[in-house]
DNA sequence: GCGACAG
DNA sequence: ATCTTGTCGC
Protein backbone atom coordinates (compact mmCIF):
# COMPACT_ATOMS: atom_id res chain seq x y z
CA UNK A 1 0.00 0.00 0.00
CA UNK A 2 1.14 3.95 -0.97
CA UNK A 3 2.62 5.33 2.72
CA UNK A 4 0.27 8.16 1.33
CA UNK A 5 -2.89 5.78 1.67
CA UNK A 6 -1.55 4.22 4.73
CA UNK A 7 -2.79 5.51 7.66
CA UNK A 8 -1.33 3.04 10.20
CA UNK A 9 -1.51 3.66 13.58
CA UNK A 10 2.06 3.21 15.81
CA UNK A 11 1.96 -0.81 16.69
CA UNK A 12 3.07 -2.34 19.67
CA UNK A 13 5.68 -5.38 20.04
CA UNK A 14 4.14 -8.81 19.66
CA UNK A 15 6.93 -10.85 21.34
CA UNK A 16 4.89 -10.64 24.51
CA UNK A 17 4.32 -13.01 27.36
CA UNK A 18 0.60 -13.75 27.30
CA UNK A 19 0.34 -12.00 30.91
CA UNK A 20 1.97 -8.73 28.98
CA UNK A 21 -0.85 -9.65 26.00
CA UNK A 22 -3.72 -9.65 28.61
CA UNK A 23 -2.47 -6.22 29.60
CA UNK A 24 -1.95 -4.70 26.15
CA UNK A 25 -5.57 -5.46 25.33
CA UNK A 26 -6.88 -3.94 28.14
CA UNK A 27 -5.56 -0.75 26.97
CA UNK A 28 -5.83 -1.31 23.49
CA UNK A 29 -9.53 -1.78 24.00
CA UNK A 30 -10.44 1.42 25.16
CA UNK A 31 -9.69 2.76 22.05
CA UNK A 32 -11.66 0.27 19.65
CA UNK A 33 -15.05 2.47 18.23
CA UNK A 34 -18.15 0.77 18.02
CA UNK A 35 -19.94 3.25 16.23
CA UNK A 36 -20.45 4.58 12.53
CA UNK A 37 -21.95 3.20 9.54
CA UNK A 38 -20.04 3.01 6.18
CA UNK A 39 -20.55 4.98 3.04
CA UNK A 40 -18.46 4.50 -0.02
CA UNK A 41 -17.68 0.74 0.56
CA UNK A 42 -15.60 -0.61 -2.96
CA UNK A 43 -13.33 -3.34 -1.86
CA UNK A 44 -14.23 -5.53 1.45
CA UNK A 45 -11.16 -7.60 2.47
CA UNK A 46 -11.34 -11.32 4.33
CA UNK A 47 -8.12 -12.73 5.87
CA UNK A 48 -7.56 -15.85 7.40
CA UNK A 49 -4.97 -18.35 8.53
CA UNK A 50 -4.34 -21.95 7.82
CA UNK A 51 -1.48 -24.82 9.06
CA UNK A 52 -0.80 -27.82 9.83
CA UNK A 53 -1.84 -28.49 13.92
CA UNK A 54 0.45 -31.89 13.49
CA UNK A 55 3.51 -30.56 13.03
CA UNK A 56 4.50 -27.74 16.12
CA UNK A 57 7.11 -26.37 14.50
CA UNK A 58 5.39 -25.89 10.98
CA UNK A 59 4.57 -22.45 9.82
CA UNK A 60 1.15 -20.61 9.26
CA UNK A 61 -0.25 -19.18 6.23
CA UNK A 62 -2.22 -15.69 6.70
CA UNK A 63 -3.77 -14.76 3.39
CA UNK A 64 -6.03 -11.31 2.48
CA UNK A 65 -8.40 -12.02 -0.35
CA UNK A 66 -10.08 -8.49 -1.59
CA UNK A 67 -13.51 -8.66 -3.17
CA UNK A 68 -14.86 -5.60 -5.10
CA UNK A 69 -18.48 -4.73 -3.94
CA UNK A 70 -20.86 -4.97 -4.48
CA UNK A 71 -20.10 -7.42 -7.37
CA UNK A 72 -18.19 -9.47 -4.51
CA UNK A 73 -16.08 -10.58 -7.79
CA UNK A 74 -12.18 -11.58 -6.08
CA UNK A 75 -9.42 -8.67 -6.84
CA UNK A 76 -6.09 -8.87 -5.05
CA UNK A 77 -5.05 -12.00 -3.14
CA UNK A 78 -1.80 -11.75 -1.22
CA UNK A 79 -0.13 -14.54 1.26
CA UNK A 80 2.75 -14.78 3.99
CA UNK A 81 3.90 -18.07 5.28
CA UNK A 82 5.86 -17.69 8.01
CA UNK A 83 6.34 -19.76 11.79
CA UNK A 84 4.94 -18.42 14.41
CA UNK A 85 6.29 -18.60 18.19
CA UNK A 86 3.34 -17.18 19.84
CA UNK A 87 0.99 -20.72 20.64
CA UNK A 88 -2.78 -20.19 20.80
CA UNK A 89 -4.40 -19.35 23.93
CA UNK A 90 -8.41 -18.77 23.84
CA UNK A 91 -8.57 -14.77 23.82
CA UNK A 92 -5.03 -14.65 22.35
CA UNK A 93 -5.32 -15.39 19.05
CA UNK A 94 -4.44 -12.13 17.92
CA UNK A 95 -1.05 -12.29 19.23
CA UNK A 96 -0.55 -15.56 16.96
CA UNK A 97 -2.22 -14.79 13.89
CA UNK A 98 -2.29 -10.75 13.83
CA UNK A 99 1.74 -10.58 12.58
CA UNK A 100 1.65 -12.56 8.94
CA UNK A 101 -1.81 -11.22 8.49
CA UNK A 102 -0.67 -7.78 9.21
CA UNK A 103 2.47 -8.57 6.83
CA UNK A 104 -0.09 -9.74 3.90
CA UNK A 105 -2.15 -6.57 4.11
CA UNK A 106 0.61 -4.38 3.90
CA UNK A 107 1.51 -5.92 0.16
CA UNK A 108 -1.54 -4.78 -0.81
CA UNK A 109 -1.65 -2.25 -3.72
CA UNK A 110 -5.25 -0.80 -2.90
CA UNK A 111 -5.89 -0.60 0.56
CA UNK A 112 -9.91 -2.00 1.90
CA UNK A 113 -12.62 0.07 3.01
CA UNK A 114 -14.07 -3.17 5.62
CA UNK A 115 -11.99 -5.83 7.16
CA UNK A 116 -13.91 -9.31 7.55
CA UNK A 117 -12.30 -11.42 10.18
CA UNK A 118 -12.42 -15.15 10.90
CA UNK A 119 -12.30 -14.65 14.70
CA UNK A 120 -14.61 -12.49 17.60
CA UNK A 121 -14.14 -8.68 17.58
CA UNK A 122 -16.24 -7.12 20.68
CA UNK A 123 -17.45 -10.48 22.23
CA UNK A 124 -14.29 -11.40 23.69
CA UNK A 125 -13.30 -11.82 27.23
CA UNK A 126 -11.77 -7.98 26.99
CA UNK A 127 -13.50 -6.60 24.32
CA UNK A 128 -10.46 -6.87 21.80
CA UNK A 129 -10.90 -10.03 19.48
CA UNK A 130 -8.63 -10.34 16.91
CA UNK A 131 -11.14 -8.35 14.63
CA UNK A 132 -11.30 -5.60 16.82
CA UNK A 133 -6.98 -6.12 16.90
CA UNK A 134 -6.70 -5.78 13.69
CA UNK A 135 -9.18 -2.50 12.68
CA UNK A 136 -7.54 -0.66 15.59
CA UNK A 137 -3.84 -0.68 13.96
CA UNK A 138 -4.88 -0.70 10.19
CA UNK A 139 -7.27 1.85 11.63
CA UNK A 140 -10.30 0.59 8.92
CA UNK A 141 -13.77 -0.57 9.88
CA UNK A 142 -13.76 -4.64 10.81
CA UNK A 143 -16.06 -7.14 11.63
CA UNK A 144 -15.70 -9.87 14.01
CA UNK A 145 -17.51 -13.37 12.19
CA UNK A 146 -16.98 -16.32 14.14
CA UNK A 147 -17.88 -19.97 13.75
CA UNK A 148 -17.86 -20.29 17.25
CA UNK A 149 -18.65 -18.63 20.83
CA UNK A 150 -15.61 -17.96 22.73
CA UNK A 151 -17.43 -15.92 25.44
CA UNK A 152 -21.40 -15.43 25.99
CA UNK A 153 -24.08 -17.55 25.20
CA UNK A 154 -27.69 -16.97 22.48
CA UNK A 155 -30.56 -14.48 24.20
CA UNK A 156 -32.81 -16.86 22.46
CA UNK A 157 -33.68 -19.61 20.65
CA UNK A 158 -32.75 -19.23 17.25
CA UNK A 159 -34.77 -19.54 14.45
CA UNK A 160 -33.78 -22.23 12.08
CA UNK A 161 -34.37 -20.10 8.88
CA UNK A 162 -31.81 -18.63 6.88
CA UNK A 163 -31.73 -14.88 8.40
CA UNK A 164 -32.70 -15.68 11.85
CA UNK A 165 -30.78 -13.50 14.53
CA UNK A 166 -30.97 -13.27 17.91
CA UNK A 167 -28.56 -11.16 20.44
CA UNK A 168 -25.10 -12.77 22.13
CA UNK A 169 -25.08 -11.78 25.53
CA UNK A 170 -22.19 -11.98 28.21
CA UNK A 171 -22.54 -10.82 31.68
CA UNK A 172 -26.09 -9.36 31.29
CA UNK A 173 -24.54 -7.60 27.86
CA UNK A 174 -25.07 -7.34 24.26
CA UNK A 175 -22.08 -8.13 23.03
CA UNK A 176 -22.48 -9.25 19.40
CA UNK A 177 -25.44 -11.53 17.35
CA UNK A 178 -26.19 -15.08 16.50
CA UNK A 179 -26.77 -14.88 12.74
CA UNK A 180 -28.34 -17.88 10.73
CA UNK A 181 -26.33 -17.69 7.15
CA UNK A 182 -27.93 -20.61 5.65
CA UNK A 183 -31.20 -22.67 6.04
CA UNK A 184 -30.39 -25.47 8.98
CA UNK A 185 -26.62 -25.00 9.27
CA UNK A 186 -24.46 -23.55 12.61
CA UNK A 187 -25.12 -19.88 13.05
CA UNK A 188 -22.17 -17.51 12.87
CA UNK A 189 -21.44 -15.12 15.87
CA UNK A 190 -21.01 -11.61 14.64
CA UNK A 191 -19.30 -8.45 16.36
CA UNK A 192 -18.12 -5.46 15.80
CA UNK A 193 -14.63 -5.59 15.19
CA UNK A 194 -13.70 -1.63 14.91
CA UNK A 195 -15.35 1.81 13.83
CA UNK A 196 -19.03 0.45 12.83
CA UNK A 197 -22.19 -0.58 15.06
CA UNK A 198 -23.27 -3.80 15.23
CA UNK A 199 -26.11 -3.61 13.06
CA UNK A 200 -24.07 -2.31 10.45
CA UNK A 201 -21.57 -5.20 11.27
CA UNK A 202 -24.49 -7.75 10.64
CA UNK A 203 -26.04 -6.04 7.91
CA UNK A 204 -22.55 -6.32 5.98
CA UNK A 205 -21.79 -9.98 6.89
CA UNK A 206 -25.41 -10.60 5.64
CA UNK A 207 -24.71 -8.31 2.19
CA UNK A 208 -21.15 -10.11 2.00
CA UNK A 209 -23.44 -13.64 1.81
CA UNK A 210 -23.95 -15.76 -1.44
CA UNK A 211 -25.91 -18.65 0.21
CA UNK A 212 -22.78 -20.77 1.76
CA UNK A 213 -22.61 -20.32 5.44
CA UNK A 214 -19.69 -17.82 5.86
CA UNK A 215 -19.63 -14.59 4.01
CA UNK A 216 -17.95 -14.38 0.81
CA UNK A 217 -14.66 -12.27 2.19
CA UNK A 218 -13.71 -14.77 4.51
CA UNK A 219 -14.50 -17.82 2.83
CA UNK A 220 -12.26 -16.95 -0.15
CA UNK A 221 -9.52 -16.21 2.25
CA UNK A 222 -10.12 -19.72 3.56
CA UNK A 223 -9.91 -21.14 0.28
CA UNK A 224 -7.12 -19.45 -0.51
CA UNK A 225 -5.36 -19.93 2.56
CA UNK A 226 -5.74 -23.72 2.01
CA UNK A 227 -4.82 -23.68 -1.42
CA UNK A 228 -1.70 -21.87 -0.41
CA UNK A 229 -1.19 -24.49 2.63
CA UNK A 230 -1.64 -27.69 0.25
CA UNK A 231 0.66 -25.83 -2.23
CA UNK A 232 3.52 -25.85 -0.14
CA UNK A 233 3.58 -29.20 0.67
C1' DG B 1 -12.48 -25.94 42.80
C1' DC B 2 -14.80 -26.88 38.20
C1' DG B 3 -16.01 -26.16 33.55
C1' DA B 4 -15.37 -23.32 29.22
C1' DC B 5 -12.31 -22.08 25.88
C1' DA B 6 -12.15 -17.80 18.57
C1' DG B 7 -8.32 -20.37 15.34
C1' DA C 1 -7.05 -25.30 12.97
C1' DT C 2 -6.56 -30.38 10.35
C1' DC C 3 -6.92 -35.53 9.21
C1' DT C 4 -10.76 -37.53 5.01
C1' DT C 5 -14.96 -40.35 0.96
C1' DG C 6 -18.85 -41.24 0.91
C1' DT C 7 -23.20 -40.38 2.28
C1' DC C 8 -27.65 -38.70 4.19
C1' DG C 9 -30.94 -34.91 3.66
C1' DC C 10 -32.90 -30.60 1.99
Amino acid sequence: MNSETDHHLPLHRWDVTPQQAIELQKQLASQVVREGKLVDVHRIAGVDVSFNPRLPESPVHAVVVVLEYPSLDVGERRSVSEVVNFPYVPGLLSFREAPPILKAIAQLEKRPDLLLVDGQGYAHPRHLGIASHLGLLLDLPAIGCAKSILVGHPAGNLGEQAGSKTDLLWKNRVIGQVVRTRDRVQPLYVSVGHRLDLESAVDWVLRCGRGYRLPEPTRQAHLFSNQVRRAML
